[in-house]
DNA sequence: GAATTGACGGGCG
DNA sequence: ACGCCCGCCAATT
């Protein structure tokens, strides 16, 4: 199940620390991931990268802090995860409405650069 | 290998 | 605000 390129591998670890950064309480986007990481075309991996990741470090990694660009949590195709996210975003004292989109003027963290 | 999929983004009506 | 469509590209089928 692990059959991947030494390209995406360091792709997915590069996703890995940025998302590691998002402070507590605030959120950004796939595309903006992608943006940091000078892919502004693969903000599609970002979310796979993610998905990626559920399966070993779902304490460590923050992947709850990451939405879409229009402030929304993706909706995923058969699962809960969406609901989950939320609660855990909530337990932050991020404020998701019902419709579960987030105010980015609020809670979002878009910086230009990565500073190391 | 070809076709489809997807935790996406942006433009347009 | 919403939905639709197209571009994108690694992963999956």
């Amino acid at each position: 199940m692990d059959r991947l390129t030494d390209e995406s591998k360091n792709f997915h670890h590069a996703v890995y620390t940025v998302v590691s950064k998002i402070p507590y309480g605030h959120v950004t986007s796939y595309g903006h991931i992608a943006y940091l990481l000078n892919k502004p075309q693969n903000s599609r991996q970002v979310g796979s990268s993610l998905k990626h990741y559920q399966y070993y470090n779902l304490d460590t990694l923050p992947w709850w802090r990451v939405i879409n660009s229009v402030g929304k949590i993706s909706p995923r195709g058969n699962s809960n995860g969406e609901y989950v996210q939320a609660e855990r975003l909530r337990d932050e004292g991020v404020i998701v409405s019902s419709g579960h989109k987030i105010d980015l003027e609020d809670f979002g963290w878009f910086p230009d650069e990565l500073d190391f």
